[in-house]
DNA sequence: GCCAACGTTGGC
DNA sequence: GCCAACGTTGGC
């Protein structure tokens, strides 16, 4: 694919919340054990690819903001670590198991949209996220990305656009 | 390669 | 905490 891509990562916030990601330094994108979810991170996320941040299991589920992909897939360091909890005794370095990005934040959202206001929306119906919630890594279509970053425009909202 | 059993996710 | 949907494992 030419042009860059938009996605969307689950995260819990208990675990790695948006607030956790920085506007200057990068912060590494791990522990995703999910084989669908690999592929996006190892083959197809760019660097220079814009994604929502997207918070689950926890009190306000949806999306918190936008962030910026500041290292395209690598081998997951974690998958390699006898302490963590992403070790993967399967993995090898010649053939690792579990890929990662890098990311930077762009745009922490000033109020997270909620799944529920999502859900909502006519033009998001055939939304992954809403079809497939258990996978992590996710594409967002440009007319859905388009959506929801007027979702989240002040301007929008006021003028009930929405 | 199938599929039952099991484990995990995630909204509610 | 519940439970449905989904993903993984492992015997055959």
């Amino acid at each position: 694919m030419a042009s860059s891509q938009t996605w969307l990562l689950k995260t819990e916030p208990d675990e790695f919340s948006i607030d956790d990601l920085s506007s200057s330094a990068p912060s590494v994108w791990d522990g995703v054990r999910n084989y669908k979810a690999r592929n996006y991170l190892r083959d197809d996320v760019q660097l220079g690819d814009r994604v929502f941040i997207y918070h689950s299991s926890c009190r306000l589920i949806g999306i918190a903001g936008l962030a910026l992909v500041t290292r395209s897939g690598y081998a997951d360091p974690a998958q390699f670590d006898l302490s963590s909890p992403y070790y993967d005794a399967k993995s090898t370095i010649d053939r690792p198991r579990w890929y990662c990005i890098d990311l930077k934040l762009e745009q922490r959202f000033e109020r997270v949209i909620p799944l529920a206001l999502l859900k909502q929306q006519p033009q998001l119906a055939d939304m992954l996220l809403l079809r497939q919630p258990r996978l992590s890594v996710q594409p967002v279509s440009a007319e859905h990305f388009r959506h929801i970053m007027a979702m989240n425009s002040p301007v929008a909202l006021t003028q009930g656009h929405l």
